[in-house]
RNA sequence: GGGCGGUUAGCUCAGCGGUAGAGCGCUUCGUUUACACCGAAGAUGUCGGGGGUUCGAUCCCCUCACCGCCCACCA
């Protein structure tokens, strides 16, 4: 016997054992051996994370469709995994270092380190994948893969070395953007820009307002940018003429090397060419004319500073300045700069600047100025655009196959809009810097002899092996200068070159392997194909690649979509996936992101302990709707927890009423008319919940189940099977609880793509006798149906659900005692509808509350009156209603109907409607106008008998 | 500055060239043996403003307003 209420906690985890235990969701099963496989693989959360809302619609919705997939047939791998993340990781654990106060990692070398984050991923790296399958996600667990996992390393190796050879991967030094705090670069889309407000205003000259240092000091305490400093650059060959400049970070005039104008600016024509002397430097600077420079904005001249700034650096290249570079890799001021500021941080530099010049009288005036800032996403230091020499892949080249696969259909977004996104993106997309001065990732497999030549292969004996042909042909490395190389850069870094003591072979030189690492992205991007066993050319392989579909949200377009897209149509010959699916963000109730800092945050896990998993994933995927993003509330979770409930208690119905599968049942062979409406209504709720999901159209399709199972089968179809149930007709009762045990087995199983634990508990305790009883719902097939429809057993059910329907609301409005029953007088009934009314004589009684039902030529005195198609619908309530207000009321109802009528007369009355409207759009009209024009009739002569009996 | 999306019931949102919908909330009623995490009945909308296309527009086009997001932007 079921319990009263469905109890989520006491279920969800034995089902969950179930499905391990069967391996329900391993691939290859071999009853699946000829199916057509539809592969995922899932967007590998960060191995050290934990589950939040983005995660769980994001599983949510990949289960639906491999649940779905799985129980069409097909052979299902939805491909596990997580992400070594490398900056993220490396700051969980640098922070706790940091909180044990043990030494930091430079101290205890790179070995240790690492250990040390490898020991925290086996304590943590457990934890998200146990909360996806509390989720209920049905991942092939088998295959678990960590994007750090020595096959995925091998795969990131092979790529390296491949994209290197074949010139797509090459070093470069540039401006990047560098991280101060990490001491790292990071990719231009790990960079947010952030609005910044200064809050000083100070114009020199102003005798009443003279500078006030500590004011400044206090704006800047607050937020060390946001202000527009306007400093005066004597001219060379005039002192006393100065060229203003504007620059909202004054530290890096130290290091600049031009000042710009437009060079149809007429203020500064004659200036060009002339030099001006930099300010605490001394240095002799040009000034040049260059269109990057705005007359509108600022003073209209713009110093330039090459090493440090994007649009200075093109400048610079333009104008073949020379370059300084005025920072160490913590962003201190290093050796390029006079001694007095050498070794201060930027931001206190920027101070010193200011101080030093308005001393000097060269600062015009200081604003508050609000723009945007660049920080690093993690960890929010500001970034710096800092000269070094990085590795990069020329993605543009890549993009070049990815664009056209997209163009070419072979992957298709949806929503469709986002090719629109990724192609903007691909068509403009910039060199993708891949090393990161981490220690926590992929190490670049880059070996440099004592010249700095880097030697690049999948292993160290690789890389000796080519070292030592190209020396043998080349003049002796021992006397190399130095040049290029991760040397250099190092030293750059401040990190002094440690030359590796053990010898390598008998070259008579040593290779040094490069320290940095490879952007996570970097290993991601191959993970349609790693996680198969590529490089190896593994059955897997063959069989799951090209993956079925990406299931993702819009924020890793660029990061991941983009590089899967890269990498695979390169190295597979063949895109990672059909589909993209984008789906929306999650977001609080008042349609803010979710975030700690905010404590908005809704913990799924705590989601799940309240309403169960079921209820969660069904208000995901109920609020799904494409293009939109998702508020989600603990009131909606609940309402669907209640569904829940409610399927349970259906099911209790189920069993209390002893309504048990029956083998072979045939629902095309139901003789009730009650039984053949809802075989109909099944097939049409089957084919929306399919086209649905086939559409991911995920709302409509749960949508379409809640409907169903809340409306039309507990509210209806259940309520009008208890008079069979109770009733006498032992063929109709009998066809009847097959029917609705059928009916049942269908609901779970449309539902269960979305509520899987419930579906597959009831699945299994509702089996008494024999069907399938060994089989799990996850495995069982999904419900295609055809032929069940029939317009007759509709028409008539719904004669049935419009007369009780009537009769309720008119008992309601009437205020008749609910527990009241009273007669019923169909008037004017004919053959068809007198016999409805016999055969459900007990039905129409007990949803209406009627006693008696009669067929007399008119409605008795001082009845209430229905008007339903041909029939006039009485209750004879003398007495106990008020005649006034059912006037009231019917006249009320003839005014709807002449509204509607107005409605149609407006379109039939027009000639063009006629001409142009489609035949069928017109007929629709005209037997909408007849039928009102009947009911109004109808209505009228009612009126007339209500006003006799006043 | 470039782009994308949104504006529909009190709230959160579906929908869509031809009868405006759901959930929650609200009102009234209800101990009819599946379910009060329930049942029955009910109220509520100039579908953001203006223009256009069309026989017909909440829906398509243009425009304006407001809101949100992405990209670019440290003078």
């Amino acid at each position: 016997m079921l319990e009263k209420t469905y109890q989520p906690a006491t279920i969800e985890a034995r089902i969950h054992e179930e499905w391990t235990r069967t391996e329900a969701f391993k691939a290859g099963r071999p009853d699946r051996a000829k199916s057509l496989p539809y592969t995922i693989v899932i967007p590998p959360p960060n191995v050290t994370g934990s589950l939040h809302m983005g995660h769980a619609l994001n599983n949510t919705l990949q289960d639906v469709l491999c649940r779905f997939e799985r129980m069409r047939g097909k052979d299902v791998l939805w491909q596990p995994g997580t992400d070594h993340a490398g900056i993220a990781t490396q700051l969980v654990v640098e922070r706790q270092m940091m909180e044990r106060q043990e030494p930091d990692r430079r101290s205890i070398g790179r070995e240790k380190f690492l250990e040390k984050v490898w020991a925290w991923k086996a304590e943590s790296g457990g934890t998200i994948i146990n909360q996806l399958k509390r989720l209920g996600a049905s991942c092939d667990w088998s295959r678990e893969r960590f994007t750090m996992d020595e096959g995925l390393s091998k795969a990131v190796l092979k790529v390296f070395v491949d994209l290197h050879a074949q010139g797509l991967i090459y070093k470069d030094n540039r401006l990047v953007n560098w991280d101060p705090e990490f001491q790292s670069a990071i990719s231009d889309l790990e960079v947010e820009m952030l609005e910044v407000k200064g809050s000083f205003n100070w114009t020199a000259g102003d005798p009443d307002k003279p500078f006030d240092a500590k004011a400044l000091g206090k704006a800047l305490d607050r937020n060390p940018s946001g202000h527009l400093y306007h400093f005066k650059y004597p001219l060379k060959d005039d002192p006393a003429k100065f060229i203003v400049v504007a620059t909202t970070r004054p530290e890096t005039m130290l290091g600049d090397t031009a000042v710009a104008v437009h060079p149809e600016d007429a203020r500064y024509k004659d200036l060009v060419g002339k030099l001006v002397v930099l300010p605490l430097v001394g240095r002799e600077i040009p000034i040049v004319a260059d269109e990057y420079s705005d007359p509108e904005k600022g003073s209209g001249a713009v110093k330039i500073t090459p090493a440090h700034d994007f649009n200075d650096y093109e400048v610079g290249r333009r104008h073949k300045l020379a370059l300084i570079n005025i920072l160490d890799a913590k962003a201190q001021l290093n050796e390029n700069v006079p001694e007095a500021y050498r070794g201060l941080d930027r931001f206190a530099a920027r101070r010193r600047v200011v101080a030093d010049l308005v001393a000097l009288g060269l600062v015009e005036k200081i604003e508050a100025h609000t723009h945007a800032v660049p920080h690093a996403q993690r960890g929010n230091a500001v970034v710096e655009p800092w000269l070094t020499e990085q590795w990069y892949v020329n993605a543009a080249e890549l993009a070049k196959k990815a664009i056209a696969a997209v163009e070419d259909g072979k992957t298709r977004f949806v929503p469709k809009n986002w090719e629109k996104t990724y192609f903007e993106w691909m068509r403009n997309i910039q060199p993708w810097c891949i090393s990161r001065q981490l220690w926590w990732g992929h190490q670049i497999p880059a070996w440099y002899g004592p010249d700095g030549k880097a030697f690049v292969a999948e292993s160290e004996e690789a890389a000796y092996a080519a070292a030592k042909k190209h020396y043998a042909s080349s003049p002796s490395p021992l006397v190399g200068e130095g040049k290029g190389g991760g040397d250099r850069r190092a030293s750059a870094r401040g990190i002094p070159p440690t030359p590796n003591p053990s010898p390598q072979g008998g070259g008579g030189f040593t290779l040094k392997r490069d320290e940095d690492v490879l952007d996570t992205w970097f290993s991601s991007a191959l993970w349609p194909f790693s996680t198969l066993g590529w490089p190896e050319q593994t059955k897997e392989l063959k069989r799951y690649y090209p993956t079925s579909t990406l299931v993702t949200a819009f924020d890793i377009i660029f990061f991941w979509v983009a590089r899967m897209m890269m990498m695979g149509t390169h190295f597979m010959k063949e895109v990672p996936f059909h589909d993209v699916y984008i789906h929306a963000l999650v977001l609080d109730e008042k349609g803010q992101k979710m975030s700690k800092t905010k404590g908005n945050v809704l913990d799924p896990l705590g989601v799940i302990d309240r309403y169960g998993a079921d209820a969660l994933r069904f208000t995901l995927a109920a609020m799904a709707a494409q293009g939109r993003n998702i508020r989600i509330s603990e009131q909606r979770i609940e309402g669907y927890r209640n569904f829940a409930t409610k399927l349970w208690n259906a099911a209790r119905f189920a069993e209390m009423n002893e309504c048990v599968r029956q083998k072979g049942f045939d629902p095309k062979a139901v003789e009730e008319t009650l039984n053949r409406w809802i075989a109909g209504e099944v097939e049409r709720t089957a084919a929306a919940v399919t086209a649905g999901i086939e559409a991911y159209k995920f709302n409509e399709a749960a949508t379409a189940i809640y409907e169903f199972t809340w409306g039309t089968f507990c509210d209806w179809y259940l309520e009008l099977a208890k008079p069979i149930l109770n009733g006498e007709e032992v063929e109709a009762k009998a066809e009847t609880r097959a029917t609705i045990a059928w009916v049942l087995d269908q609901v779970l199983k449309l539902l269960h793509p979305f509520m899987p634990f419930i579906t597959e508990e009831l699945w299994a305790r509702l089996v008494e006798v024999g069907v399938e009883r060994d089989n799990l719902l996850c495995l069982s097939t999904w419900p295609v149906f055809e032929g069940l429809a029939d317009a007759d057993a509709d028409e008539e059910i719904g004669w049935i659900v419009k007369l009780v329907s009537e009769v309720r609301s008119v008992r309601s409005e009437m205020n008749v005692p609910p527990g009241a029953k009273v007669p019923l007088a169909l008037v004017g009934a004919g053959k068809a509808t007198r016999a409805r009314a016999d055969h459900h004589e007990d039905t129409i009684k007990r949803l209406a509350r009627i006693d008696t039902i009669s067929f007399p030529k008119a409605p008795p005195k001082g009845s209430a009156q229905i008007v339903l198609g041909d029939t006039t619908a009485a209750l004879p309530l003398a007495g106990v209603i008020d005649m006034a207000v059912e006037r009231v009321r019917l006249e009320r109802e003839t005014e709807k109907a002449k509204a509607e009528i107005r409605k149609v007369d407006a379109k039939l009355g027009n000639e063009s409607f006629l001409a142009k409207a489609p035949p069928e759009v017109v007929e629709e009209n005209r037997e909408r106008k007849a039928e009102f024009e009947a009911l109004i009739a109808k209505l009228q002569a009612a009126l007339r008998r209500v006003e006799a009996a006043l």
